[in-house]
DNA sequence: TTGACAAGTGTACACCGTACACTTATAGTT
DNA sequence: AACTATAAGTGTACGGTGTACACTTGTCAA
């Protein structure tokens, strides 16, 4: 009992502090996350964090280079397409699973796990035969879409009859009649009936630019 | 002189709240702007933006349809695509006039700006002929495009030479060799000199996205 | 002139990130 | 086994934040 005195109080480490960090800003959003909830947390002080991590900021930059690591990078052995497929839903799967996660992505000091995926997705276009300037391209697009479906998945909480009904009391609190977006509320009768599934919308999207992309695969114009 | 007493303090409004806490998120930021500063700027005790506004999260929603009414409606007189194309383009200079609000387009309480604008684009599409799936679908990809777009081109600031230098800087730190990234490496090297331009990135990839709807137009089909 | 109501003020509270000095626990050397 | 260097965890304190609440000031109607 000298090494392992206590199950409920074993040491911190900044991977551990790392991953209860990942686990509370999940469940809390980004908003409510502290460090001083953190720390609570973990049954320690809030200084004790610091002994860790130098600052919030370096663990919000651990915190996204952990995201990073979840999502799969294009498979080796699949050819682009597919593997362009595979990468970016699993990359949509990983901003779902940490929804605080998607502004941050490409704005802070990337870590490795960030430089892998970079490195990995931009060299399968090219080995691929994407030329320089055709898989910049390439790349744009689709991480543009990937950021940008996350980013309204997350806010268009729309899905949820509720929260729908919710909202519709907002609009007609704030503007009188919603008489004058007749295409908003055939939007929110039409959609719910319709089937409506987030996976397989994205799939739409990506399938449409991963289309175009091939199509201007060797050309160097420029589409339409 | 009764009515117009001093130029140098006109009374507040929400309206002149609204106009100034914009200006100040603009130059300063969202993570410094605060509620305090924009008493300042406003030559006011803080307290005093509560007789105009609720609270910060109420000034937040009215900024966030400032920037909706700064974004031309799809115009009526245009084809579907070209309108398209007039707005998206719309869109992104506004986010990119207010950085601050590319994370929050879509999930704070909806303005009138906001849903005249939502109205309109659906409003375009269905009646350019788009089943109401297919101007669903034609929305998602275009908005989650148009955000992810901004988001990347406010994040990715490695256009400045220095702040190039600055990030290769912080990857050799955190990494032993970047030569493990060879294609991060081409991009480094490669981009600068190939006169990349963000305006033009921006509407390659928005043309890529037109055609392969204008494809699909009429077709329920799935891409490829 | 007076009285009502809007506009602006001042103080105070709970929360945040974190600097700094302190105490406790651990591990290596004698 | 005793001592000590170093790491780990603590407590207090400071300047920042949003904003509740009671107060004073300004402006117009009667």
């Amino acid at each position: 009992m000298t090494k392992q005195k206590i199950a409920t109080r074993r040491p911190l480490s900044s991977a551990r502090v790392l991953q209860a960090a990942v686990a509370l800003a999940d469940e809390a959003g980004l908003d409510a996350f502290s460090m001083r909830g953190l720390a609570q947390e973990l049954g320690v002080v809030p200084m004790a964090l610091y002994k860790h991590v130098a600052n919030k900021d370096e663990l919000l930059d651990g915190m996204v280079d952990i995201v990073f690591s979840e999502i799969e990078l294009p498979p080796g052995d699949l050819d682009w397409r597919p593997a362009m497929r595979r990468r970016a839903i699993s990359t949509r799967e990983a901003l779902k699973r940490h929804g605080w996660a998607i502004g941050m992505m490409e704005s802070r000091h990337p870590g490795p796990a960030n430089l892998r995926n970079h490195n990995a997705v931009m060299g399968c276009l090219r080995k691929a035969g994407f030329p320089f300037e055709m898989a910049v391209h390439a790349y744009s697009v689709q991480d543009a879409y990937i950021y940008g479906f996350a980013l309204q998945e997350k806010d268009l909480a729309f899905e949820t009859p509720d929260s729908a009904g919710e909202a519709a009391q907002g609009r007609a609190e704030t503007i009188g009649a919603l008489d004058d977006y007749p295409y908003l509320v055939e939007i929110t009768t039409k959609l719910p009936e319709s089937g409506y599934d987030s996976a397989v919308e994205f799939a739409w999207g990506l399938d449409l630019i991963l289309d175009g992309l091939d199509r201007l695969r060797h050309t160097g114009a420029a589409p339409a």
